[in-house]
DNA sequence: GTTGACATTGACGTTACGTAAAGGTGTATA
DNA sequence: TATACACCTTTACGTAACGTCAATGTCAAC
């Protein structure tokens, strides 16, 4: 396919100014000019304009994008898998700025207080690069904890004892889970304790336990995606390898 | 507490050059100016810094902050509010960007394919503003596309028949109750086919199918916050509805 | 009394375009 | 065949939000 500029940039979502200006500092430049003097950019142009596009989104300058890309060392790849680390990081940024914004708004309902320095959480980009593991752990407790008062608003018609025994129930599970996963071994002790603990935590919920359903469960945590994705989410593969501890433990599998 | 440019910099995370600027325009000026000239900010003044750095977040240019800050209709509270909503936007972005950029990285170890209009996927901010809705749901269809095409690569186990049939079931069993969501009545016709649509969806993942582990599942998907959250997402209160036609399909409730 | 980290006000520079102005190109239609 | 209209071109000046000197004053400490 070939586009010329307004094709290009109602495509990509840029002006035809921006291309022209790219052109012009040699950043992007068409794959060729036709007889009448028209750029004409073509698919190489397009998947470049789609990494510049990545970079810029991330707040890289041009310039920095053109030494980036020209180098003879860039690996289109490796920049996308850079970027796809990097969205990650704005993502818990912008997370930081909601649960930011939330207090704030609780703050003026008068319920919790805040110091100046929690008002700015989330806006200082740049030091989450310079010191990132101490401060992204520091600020990642406090997020979890503020979840968990959310949640907790939340679920008012579950009796404080209830919900306390159910939250706890649910951390030990997820960390037997974790660990269980490590060891590799469905079917070992670790990994049936967790089914086990799965089984005591749907018990929460149902009346009456059957295995089948319980089994079923086990397999849609696998082939759902929200299911999955929750799961994955740490240590990919975990969603597979509880399914199997529990059709063990259920006897669905050997 | 009283702050010069410097530490009030640094509580926020802005230059000092930032801050006078800010002054200049008249967008945050000092509490006070002491004997030597100097700048000095109070409690009112971080406040307000907090402010306008939610706004330039999200992209709005001094002049609009002045306007809209300095407009005697304006209300802190209600804007942030606003900034809650626009930065979920802003975040929902950002998971398009990353989707974008996942699909790519597949797209160049060839195990799927892409338009050139799927790889600005997610680029264009600018446009949501403006046409929001129609943009809005295009998208979202799209990236539900996606996801479902994903959760395809992954579930190989199924068959392609079992595949289909499941997705259909599950497409018909959520349109269904997003409409019966709207009637407002659990026990109506809509609810209750929406709730033997959910039975039947089920009863792809389990052996055996039970009423009262059908029930306890309309139970966690109000009490667990990650399926509240999914299925309030479009129409807040959908899981609560969709518990009470399930209690009442089940027989539990009346 | 000098050093060093603060503060001040100009003032010019920079980035990534927006926005005309003046003109050529391509094609559908009166 | 003319003309309307939506494209394209280059040139050039404008702008937003600061960064970056430069020249100078202030304050606490040694």
């Amino acid at each position: 396919m070939e586009y010329t500029v307004q094709k290009l940039g109602k495509l990509a979502g840029v002006s035809t100014r921006t291309l022209r200006y790219y052109d012009e500092i040699g950043i992007l430049k068409p794959a060729r000019i036709n007889s009448s003097g028209y750029r004409i950019y073509g698919q190489k142009e397009v998947d470049r304009l789609q990494q510049i596009l990545f970079y810029r989104e991330l707040g890289v300058s041009l310039d920095r994008i053109r030494e980036i890309m020209t180098a003879p060392s860039f690996d289109g790849v490796k920049a996308l898998h850079e970027h796809h680390k990097k969205l990650l990081e704005k993502r818990e940024q912008i997370d930081l700025l909601i649960a930011n914004v939330e207090k704030t708004i609780a703050l003026t309902e008068g319920r919790i207080k805040m110091t100046d320095k929690e008002k700015f959480e989330g806006f200082k980009q740049k030091l989450l690069d310079d010191n990132e593991k101490k401060y992204g752990k520091e600020i990642r407790e406090k997020y979890g904890e503020y979840e968990v008062e959310k949640s907790y608003n939340k679920v008012k018609n579950m009796t404080q004892e209830e919900y306390d025994a159910v939250t706890k129930l649910s951390e030990e599970y997820l960390s037997t889970l974790a660990e269980a996963f490590k060891t590799g071994d469905p079917a070992g002790k670790q990994a049936q304790k967790a089914a086990d603990l799965h089984r005591q935590w749907l018990t929460f919920y149902w009346d009456s336990y059957s295995k089948e359903a319980h089994a079923g469960i086990a397999q849609m945590y696998v082939k759902d995606e929200r299911f999955k994705e929750y799961y994955d989410k740490e240590q990919p593969g975990t969603a597979e390898f509880l399914r199997d501890a529990i059709l063990i433990y259920t006897g669905m599998k050997k």
